[in-house]
DNA sequence: GTGTATCTGTGAAAATATTCACAGAAAATA
DNA sequence: TATTTTCTGTGAATATTTTCACAGATACAC
């Protein structure tokens, strides 16, 4: 079984291999990824050993080779159905860059204001926020960009539950309700930041 | 010393404060910020213990107290200076954010596009890039939030390297340069989306 | 005040994760 | 082809983190 801080480093490594092969590059060398993701490069062998697959042996990574096989252990080659959930101008901008990419399938968008599911221009089908629970469960929408408002996560959060999503990608500023079980992963701007600030205030002592 | 997967449940603890904070209440036990964040009681416990402040010892938790502690600890009380590097529509929108709240002193923004910067409309310094350095040394700018274009990454670290800035916290899509040893947090809605989809994929089996 | 229930604080034990070190496979060299 | 160099893969050792368990402090009821 892949440890979880592993999980999320190969998931850094995906990405920089996504940067190679742009770059055109064919091979990878743990000691490149080590100089790109700033991961060791033992660490980084050694969490690639935990996917149990033949690797190169003695030579180089082959990068699309190693990119298929994280597709493959990631679980990105099913292409995951996400929806966004608020659509405010952060929201806005994860529904547009989710579809910019064909990594993931953006099924569904939703906001409780009707005039901005009228007014917004997208690709991908809106909703208001009541519907959620319905679309989701008929889509299989199994992870969910949450941008609504503070005050709404709670019931947005609920409303997720009752359509059967199991991911959250909370960038609200307040907490996931736990009891619902969601994997959840948070992204906010104040709470990174005093994570650096308190960073900078260890490394002072 | 406290261990840095501790400091980052603390930074996530002292959210769950503030919001109780904001709903006036005085008092709070690990049991109940554990319903809140997730974090199970005793290890919220042994994460505060490692502050080696005094605690209530029987009772709960202070609400405003433990704040206060963690203030003290993350070095929140100094409004670490930051600045905001890339002024498209995210780093716009983390620059209305950082203003709105007196949590950090936001001291300057930057674009590589001087357009942006005179159509722009904020309380806020606004810089070209070129002179990221200059104004960063000068105005003691500590962290930075990462908002340019993927491709502007390699020319901003270096910037803000030179402008002495310590911590970055970067929404790009691709790695900012290990070399310069900044304290770097990295928010990529794609990654986070694959941790969660490599989340739910391992959860299956 | 006495008793009971509820907390925190923390050393010690257990579980996890990282680092090391080196065997052996490929690639490069000559 | 023989030799050297450069890699990966991984068990074992080390380091870190989390969990546990319980002593002792507080709050509360009566």
């Amino acid at each position: 079984m892949v440890p979880k801080p592993a999980l999320e480093r190969l998931c850094r490594i995906y990405t920089s291999l996504e940067e190679m092969d742009t770059a055109a590059s064919v091979y990878a060398s743990s000691r490149e990824l080590e100089d790109m993701t700033g991961i060791p490069a033992h660490t980084l062998r050694k969490d690639i050993s935990y996917l149990d697959q033949p690797g190169p042996g003695g030579g180089k990574y082959r990068v699309e080779r190693l990119m298929a096989v994280l597709e493959q252990t990631l679980g990105l080659k099913r292409r995951p159905k996400v929806c966004v959930a608020g659509l405010g101008p952060l929201g806005q901008l994860c529904l547009k860059m989710l579809c910019s990419r064909r990594e993931f399938e953006v099924v569904a968008g939703f906001d409780a204001n009707i005039n901005v599911i009228e007014l917004t221009e997208s690709d991908v089908d809106l909703f208001p926020s009541y519907e959620l629970p319905a679309v989701a469960r008929a889509r299989g929408i199994e992870l969910a960009v949450l941008t609504v408002a503070d005050g709404e996560v709670e019931k947005t959060a609920a409303r997720l539950y009752d359509g059967g999503v199991r991911g959250i990608l909370n960038y609200t500023g307040v907490t996931v309700p736990p009891e619902y079980g969601f994997d959840v992963r948070s992204v906010s701007l104040f709470e990174e930041l005093r994570i650096l600030a308190a960073g900078l205030r260890a490394a002072e002592k």
